[in-house]
RNA sequence: GGCCCUAUCGUCUAACGGUUAGGACGCCGGCUUUUCAAGCCGUUAAUCCGGGUUCGAUUCCCGGUAGGGUCACCA
């Protein structure tokens, strides 16, 4: 463990939250809980014509839904003050000077504050890549402010960093090339250089950065379609890194453990919706009946709710069968809303056809008549009392016509177990009313 | 184009310089108490290419190639 590790997120409040940005806090909040350190979210917000409210809201609302905590909060525009303080002394010491411009495109400036480049080579050690050296020379005097008030993010982010005391930078592979530039400034207003991280990116289909162009899905979108916030951080923390085992669910309080950055991925991983699908099952799998029941009940659609046999209890009795086979829980209002299971609800007219013949049903009806009520509820039972019957028979001659009779379906869970939700007065109405069909 | 980063199954990845190159997801196939789902079992599938170094390279070095990032008065 080492001490005083102060890491941060650093979004931009341009866009929705969403997987390429999320993973870079992923990383840095393990980083810092797993140390003892603090966690800094710093929203950055220089730019006013991009920035917005609504963005910088939802990064929040996105940490919170996937119970990052944070120590501390700022809002880079709150810092000018201090921005402002050390752009003075810059240009005092004349390492950086007002400059007069050409104006060539609209919104720009005939006067901005640029750095006075020393034009060197910089070297740094980034804790995934090893040493990474570049000339700065090519980059000329850069601007570091559009005026006193208005710094711009290289600028902002050297002040920031050293006057919040971060320890280690971990960002995106795309910054990497920012970093000599920031080191100079560090030089220059005589900040100590922090450890740096880049990571991998994430990518879209196309395998270039992951970007809401390209199809990333905003972090509160995931929530939306249902998907749990503990599947989403587990599929992320596991995207570039791995622990060098074979596990692979782990919770937040495991990978805080088991985290290490040393063991994170140099080459970009492809954001893979099939593999957060599975993973997003395992946590349903584990989820409590309880939770899993209110999940269901607050995606089921209204047309199901208005059905004559509907109840939240019914709702309730029905929900593992359809958790066993979703991916996230908006596909509960889809099977409920598009009917897969709405003979719950309602009585079903199966055809003839779908029936098959149905030679065995009366037969079927008989022994379900002759169960006692008081056991209906167990499913196992209904089995113990037909199985024989309908292996004599023929399972498929005697199951299917009354599974078809109970669903009107032609997939749908066993007849036991749909018996014994109905209950034994509406199992057998329906028999009977298959009964009538074929005849 | 300049600079920088990267390179193992389709995808995410494992492998002190010595392994039949392992696992997971997906796909495909099979099994299970009819159908569907779940579950279980199994199959398929990879070291980008070329040189070195070495008794021996997925691993180290060099060069190609490919992909990506970045070259703003955005972050």
């Amino acid at each position: 463990m080492k001490n005083n590790i102060i890491t941060r997120f650093a979004p931009s409040p341009t866009g929705l939250l969403h997987a390429g940005n999320y993973r870079t806090a992923v990383f840095s909040y393990l980083q810092a809980r797993q140390n003892g350190g603090k966690f800094i979210l710093r929203i950055e917000d220089t730019d006013r014509e991009r920035s917005k409210k609504e963005y910088a809201d939802n990064i929040i609302e996105s940490l919170a839904w996937l119970n990052l905590d944070y120590d501390e909060t700022f809002y880079q525009s709150e810092q000018a003050s201090k921005h402002r303080e050390y752009l003075e002394k810059l240009i005092a010491e004349g390492k950086a000077y007002v400059s007069q411009e050409e104006i060539k495109k609209e919104g720009d400036r005939a006067e901005v504050i640029r750095f006075k480049n020393p034009g060197k080579k910089v070297s740094f050690r980034d804790l995934i890549r090893g040493e990474v050296v570049m000339d700065t020379s090519d980059l000329g005097d850069f601007v570091i402010a559009k005026s006193l008030d208005e710094p711009v993010f290289h600028l902002a982010v050297v002040v920031d960093d050293y006057e919040m005391g971060i320890t280690q930078v971990i960002r995106g592979e795309d910054h990497i090339s920012n970093t000599p530039r920031q080191i100079l400034i560090q030089e220059a207003i005589g900040a100590p250089t922090p450890e740096y991280a880049h990571l991998p990116l994430v990518l879209s289909a196309d395998r270039s950065k992951l970007s809401k162009r390209r199809g990333a899905l905003a972090i509160t979108e995931y929530r939306d379609r249902g998907y749990l916030p503990e599947a989403v951080l587990n599929y992320m923390a596991m995207l570039g890194w791995n622990p060098g085992t074979e596990q692979e669910i782990f919770s937040k309080e495991e990978l805080v453990k088991v985290f290490d950055l040393s063991k994170v991925q140099k080459g970009g991983a492809f954001f893979d919706q099939t593999k957060l699908d599975w993973f997003n099952r395992e946590f349903i799998k584990r989820q409590t009946q309880d939770k899993k029941v209110k999940e269901v009940l607050g995606r089921c659609p209204t047309r199901v709710k208005e059905l004559p046999l509907y109840s939240d209890d019914k709702l309730a009795s029905i929900s593992h069968l359809l958790t066993e086979r979703i991916n996230n829980y908006s596909e509960v209002a889809d099977m409920l809303g598009r009917g897969d299971f709405d003979f719950f609800f309602t009585t079903p007219h199966p055809s003839q056809e779908l029936l098959r013949g149905g030679t065995y049903l009366s037969q079927t009806l008989d022994i379900v008549k002759n169960l006692p009520a008081d056991n209906f509820s167990n499913s196992e039972d209904i089995k113990k009392a037909l199985w024989d019957f309908a292996t004599e028979k023929g399972r498929t001659e005697v199951l299917w016509p009354m599974r078809v009779a109970l669903t009107g379906q032609e997939k749908s869970s066993d007849p036991f177990t749909v018996a014994a939700i109905l209950g034994k007065e509406e199992t057998i109405k329906r028999l009977t009313h298959a009964e009538q069909i074929l005849r």
